[in-house]
DNA sequence: TTAAATTTTTAGACTTGTCTAAAAATTTAT
DNA sequence: ATAAATTTTTAGACAAGTCTAAAAATTTAA
């Protein structure tokens, strides 16, 4: 089944915003999200959940059903398989993927997507952290923490930043901290909440205010 | 200047036209390469011609101007790196990039092309052997020609296949014949216009056919 | 619990890109 | 050179996705 570059980005909207709310979704939300008037939200819902994609009873709100989720995981799929690419491959900062990913994400062909997972050697991450579906769809929800809630001794990997001003990013890049950096913390200072960590090539202070904006998974 | 999709499908099919056509394309000549009734060009035709892109008299067909042209050979340069990248990076056969591209040269980034460019290390042909207009709108015009045509002695290399069937494709495979292969007559046969050719890897004979289907440059 | 505020839906309209049918212009052929 | 054939344009319509304005339903608050 294919579906408009419309119907796409409702579906990715719907999906996130039932991220939060648990399941059922409002039609303003969704208005927010993909920047339109409620009384076009509410037409799309009706296309979409005519098409079988979602459940959609009048003013009570919609929820994404088995196909529905399925169709949104592929083009989240195809979002962070492409966000990948970009910082990996073509020299873009975390902060300037999103707006190119939001096009490439449309694009419908299998094999390209694939191909290009295995391009990227099955990442299961993308830049800002956040997991990437397999192709069946299946992806392990993120259980990222920040880097100021890692404990002492306790190995940690950067999977991705909260803030993306270049400013931060630059500031990372100039210590060595980028996706996939190993990082240890050798002692939380009580005083201000700085942290002395360890990482693959250096040991280095950083203000608690960093450490709040580094994601982290265990390792 | 962006285009809609539909808008830049249309600047593109009249470049193409145009350099058969000395310049002036007719309705249904586009009509044909769109997929779309003449009617529909028309309409088109005004649009574009509005905006400035083409020098449109009723009746008479249309040309691009300076802008038009511009704006058609972006769409072309991203059509060509895409086709390139899918070649050579994602194991698209030559036959298979075509689809793919037609969706992917409307992405809008130029950081995104400019990127891929340079992580192609700026191919000057792409996997059909056509050119690639350069950053400018800049390219030399195909001076490509048919292997068959090849004289004794004088080296070429391979820059794409006129034939994409997958047939044709696997028998060059099979004899590690790819784009930028270096290739050398040996031996014309007169009597069936077969070739003795000399590859990097080694020596074989191919028929007056398949060698009227492989492009090739002279070096 | 009922009035006010908010949210959602309906109704009708607009834009882009397309279509069909018919009219107009151009080209071809006798 | 004029009739026939072809090409091109015009006119009116439609689908997708959006909008505004107004009506209906739901939620909130006094």
């Amino acid at each position: 089944m294919i579906h408009s570059l419309s119907k796409e980005n409702y579906l990715k909207a719907i999906f996130h915003a039932a991220q939060q709310t648990n399941g059922t979704v409002p039609t303003t939300a969704i208005a927010k999200k993909v920047g339109a008037k409620p009384s076009s939200v509410t037409d799309m819902f009706r296309k979409l959940s005519e098409e079988g994609l979602l459940d959609y009873e009048k003013y009570k709100g919609v929820s994404l059903n088995e196909s529905g989720n399925k169709a949104a995981l592929q083009v989240i799929r195809k979002h962070r398989l492409w966000e990948s690419f970009l910082v990996t491959h073509l020299n873009f900062n975390w902060d300037e993927v999103h707006q190119v990913a939001e096009q490439l994400e449309h694009i419908q062909s299998d094999k390209l997507i694939n191909e290009l997972d295995k391009f990227l050697d099955f990442p299961t991450r993308d830049p800002h952290g956040d997991p990437i579906p397999n192709r069946a769809g299946y992806m392990k929800y993120t259980n990222k923490m920040l880097l100021v809630d890692l404990k002492v001794a306790q190995p940690g990997v950067c999977v991705g930043v909260k803030d993306n001003s270049t400013e931060f990013l630059q500031y990372l890049d100039k210590r060595n901290i980028g996706l996939g950096t190993r990082l240890t913390v050798l002692h939380h200072e009580h005083f201000d909440g700085s942290l002395h960590i360890q990482t693959d090539s250096s040991t280095l202070m950083i203000s608690s205010k960093i450490a709040q904006n580094i994601y982290i998974n265990l390792i």
